[in-house]
DNA sequence: GCCGTTTTCGGCCCGACTGTTTTCAGTCG
C-alpha cells in the first residue's frame, strides 16, 4: 500500500507538469496544496478513509475532484489520467524546475525552442552560448544557469538540522547586533518555527535610517561564501555551511508585519492574506493596510489582532487549523522551556555516559530542574557496557550517597532497560521493582514485521514496572525511517497501562516525530520530553524535542515532566 | 481545482530583485 508521501509527490509532479503545460496556475496550486495537506495527515490515508469514508470532506483544498483523485489512487494504487499527462512532458523538464533562475516558462521556452530535454543538454546548450540568445535571457542569466548545474552535481544541497542552523544564526545575529544602525533583530523562517529540519536561514533587522550599510554588513560577514542577490532592503548570500541565507531589513513600524511575513509558513501566509482581503484589508510585511493607511504592523500581536485573530506561535503557522483556533479562541497555550521540571533519561558512567552521577544530577539541577532520572543501559546492550542485575544494585547503593552530596534536586533511580526479540525485560523484575523509574526501550531486532513488532512492544507495555518507552518508533531523524509498526495499537496499549511515551530530544533520534506526537496527545497519551543525555552539555539538546512537542500542539499538561513529582510517580499506579 | 462575512461565478497574497528591458516578465520567498 502507497504511503501518503508517494500521494503526495505524485500530485507535486502533477503540478509541475501542469505549470510547465502552462495550464493555470491556481489549478497547479490546488495540487500543492493538497500535496501538503496529505503529507501533513498522521495517518495513511488509505486507513483513515477506512475508518470514516467522509474524512476527505473535512480536509481543506480538497473538493470534488481531488476526492475523485484520491479515492481512485487509494482504490488501484494509481492514477489513471497520470500516464498521459506524464507522456506529454519529458521527465528531464522538471529537474531543471529545480535550478535557479529556471521556472515552469523558461524551462518550456528551452524545450521548444532548442529542444533541451534534460539538464545535461541544458549544460552544454549554456556552456556554448546558446542559452543566452533565447528572448528574456542573457548572459548572466545564462551563466547563472550553468552554476547552478554545477552546484546541483556536487553538493545537491540538503536541509540542515534545526540544531545546526541554530549555531550558525547565533553567530551571524551576533554579528549584525554590532552593526551601526541595527536596532531591531530576529531569526525567521522554519528555524522560528522550529522544524526539524531547515532549508534555508532568515534574518530580519530593523533600523531608522538607510538600510544599505546593513546589507553591506551582511553580505561582508566573514562566512559568507557567495553573495546570490543584493538590493536596497534585502540580500541573499550562501554561507561555508552551504546553506542560503537571506535578510530583509525594514523599519520598526514594520516590524511585526516582516517578521510575520519572514517566519511563514508561506501557506499560512496565503491564508492570512486571504482571510485580510475577504475583510477589506490588505497584509503585506509593511503592515496592515485598510485602503492606503495602516492600521498594524510593529508588533505580530496587532498584525494578527488587526485581522481578529490572537497571536500564533509560530510553530503552528503551517495552515493546519490554527487560523481557524485563533479565530476561535481555541488555540493551545504551548509548553515551554520555564515548564519543563525534569528530565528522565540521562546516561552516566555506569553504561556509555561520560559524567558521574553526581555530576549530572548537579548539571539538571543548573537548568532549574527539580528533578532527574538516571537511566543507564540493561546489559544486553553490551556495546555501552550495559548493567546487569548485580551492578543495578551497586549503583542504587551509590545513588543513597549521591543524594545526600547533592541536595536540592530529586534524584530517582531508574534503568533504560533493553525489551528482548519476544517482549520480555532485560533484567529480572524484582530488581525492577526496586527502580523509580523504568524506561523501556527497543535497541535490537529492528527487522521484525510489523505484527511480531507490535506484540513485541505491547508486552512490554503490560510489565508493571515500566513506566515510559523512550524513542518509540526507532526512527533518526534524516536517517532511518521509524520500524514497522502499528502505531495506534502501541498508543492504545499505552493509554491503558499508562505508559509515557518519549519525545527523545536527541538530535539524531527526535523519536516520536511531530505527527506521531500530535496523534498520541489526540489519544490522550502524556509524552515526556526527554534529552537522552550522554555529557553534561547534551541537556541542552531539550530545545529540540520542545520544538517537536510545541509543533504537535503540546501543552503543559500534555507534558509529563512539567508535572510535580508526586503526580509524575502515582501516575503509574493509578492505571485501572 | 477550490471556494463563499461580496460571490455558486469569478476570483484566487504580495512585494523585492534580476536581467533584460525602455516598462516588464520571470523567479523567488
Amino acid at each position: 500500500m502507497q504511503s501518503n508521501s508517494d500521494l503526495a509527490s505524485l500530485f507535486t509532479t502533477i503540478a509541475d507538469i501542469l505549470d510547465i503545460r502552462g495550464e493555470n496556475v491556481f489549478r497547479v496550486r490546488a495540487y500543492r496544496n493538497a500535496a501538503r495537506t496529505i503529507e501533513g495527515l498522521s495517518e495513511p490515508i488509505h486507513e483513515l478513509l477506512a475508518r470514516d469514508p467522509a474524512v476527505l470532506d473535512q480536509l481543506p483544498g480538497i473538493g470534488k475532484g481531488l476526492h475523485d483523485k484520491i479515492l481512485e489512487y487509494c482504490q488501484h494504487g494509481a492514477l489513471s489520467e497520470y500516464a498521459a499527462l506524464k507522456a506529454s512532458v519529458p521527465p528531464g523538464l522538471l529537474a531543471m524546475l529545480d535550478l535557479p533562475a529556471l521556472g515552469p516558462k523558461r524551462v518550456k521556452l528551452l524545450y521548444d525552442t532548442l529542444g533541451i530535454d534534460s539538464i545535461d543538454a541544458l549544460e552544454q546548450a549554456a556552456a556554448t552560448g546558446r542559452v543566452r540568445a533565447l528572448p528574456g535571457m542573457g548572459e548572466k542569466t545564462e551563466a547563472k544557469v550553468l552554476h547552478g548545474i554545477r552546484e546541483y552535481k556536487t553538493l545537491h544541497t540538503e536541509r540542515m538540522p534545526w540544531s545546526r542552523a541554530k549555531l550558525i544564526l547565533d553567530a551571524y545575529l551576533a554579528h549584525l547586533r554590532g552593526v551601526p544602525g541595527v536596532q531591531q533583530l530576529a531569526a525567521a523562517g522554519s528555524y522560528r518555527r522550529g522544524r526539524e529540519t531547515v532549508g534555508d536561514l532568515d534574518i530580519l533587522v530593523t533600523t531608522h535610517g538607510d538600510a544599505r550599510p546593513i546589507i553591506q554588513a551582511f553580505v561582508n560577514y566573514p562566512n559568507v561564501a557567495e553573495v546570490l542577490a543584493q538590493g536596497d532592503t534585502k540580500a541573499s548570500v550562501i554561507v561555508q555551511e552551504k546553506i542560503q541565507t537571506d535578510l530583509r531589513v525594514v523599519d520598526n513600524a514594520s516590524f511585526g508585519a516582516a517578521l510575520q511575513y519572514f517566519t511563514g509558513s508561506k501557506e499560512h501566509n496565503v491564508a492570512i492574506r486571504a482571510r485580510a482581503k475577504a475583510t477589506g484589508l490588505k497584509v503585506s510585511e509593511y503592515g496592515v493596510f485598510r485602503d492606503e493607511t495602516s492600521i498594524a504592523g510593529a508588533t505580530e500581536e496587532e498584525v494578527y489582532a488587526a485581522l481578529d485573530l490572537a497571536w500564533i506561535p509560530p510553530e503552528l503557522r503551517e495552515q493546519r487549523g490554527e487560523i481557524e483556533a485563533a479565530a476561535d479562541g481555541t488555540l493551545p497555550v504551548l509548553v515551554t522551556r520555564a515548564d519543563l521540571q525534569g528530565d528522565l533519561h540521562v546516561h552516566t558512567k555506569y553504561s556509555d555516559g561520560t559524567a558521574s552521577m553526581a555530576a549530572m544530577a548537579r548539571a539538571a539541577q543548573a537548568r532549574g530542574y527539580a528533578y532527574v532520572a538516571i537511566t543507564d543501559h540493561s546489559k544486553s546492550v553490551t556495546v555501552a557496557h550495559g548493567l546487569d542485575e548485580t551492578a543495578v544494585l551497586r549503583q542504587l547503593d551509590e545513588l543513597a550517597r549521591v543524594r545526600a552530596e547533592v541536595p536540592g534536586i530529586r534524584i530517582l533511580s531508574g534503568i533504560e532497560v533493553d525489551v528482548l526479540r519476544d517482549g520480555t525485560l532485560d533484567l529480572a523484575d524484582d530488581v525492577l521493582a526496586q527502580l523509580d523509574f523504568v524506561i523501556a526501550t527497543v535497541h535490537f531486532h529492528l527487522e521484525l514485521d510489523a505484527a511480531a513488532m507490535t506484540r513485541r512492544i505491547v508486552r512490554a507495555l503490560q510489565h508493571p514496572a515500566v513506566r515510559c518507552l523512550a524513542h518509540p518508533t526507532g526512527r533518526r531523524a534524516g536517517t532511518r525511517a521509524p520500524f514497522a509498526l502499528d502505531f495506534t495499537a502501541m498508543v492504545a496499549a499505552a493509554r491503558a497501562h499508562h505508559v509515557l511515551l518519549e519525545i527523545n530530544a536527541a538530535p539524531e533520534r527526535l523519536d516520536l516525530d511531530e505527527t506521531h506526537a500530535g496523534q498520541a496527545r489526540r489519544a490522550g497519551v502524556p509524552l515526556v520530553i526527554n534529552t537522552d543525555a550522554h555529557t553534561l552539555a547534551e541537556f541542552d539538546n531539550i530545545d529540540n524535542g520542545l520544538n517537536s512537542a510545541r509543533r504537535a500542539w503540546c501543552g503543559a499538561a500534555d507534558i509529563a515532566n512539567t508535572w510535580p513529582i508526586d503526580r509524575l510517580l502515582t501516575w503509574k499506579t493509578s492505571a485501572t
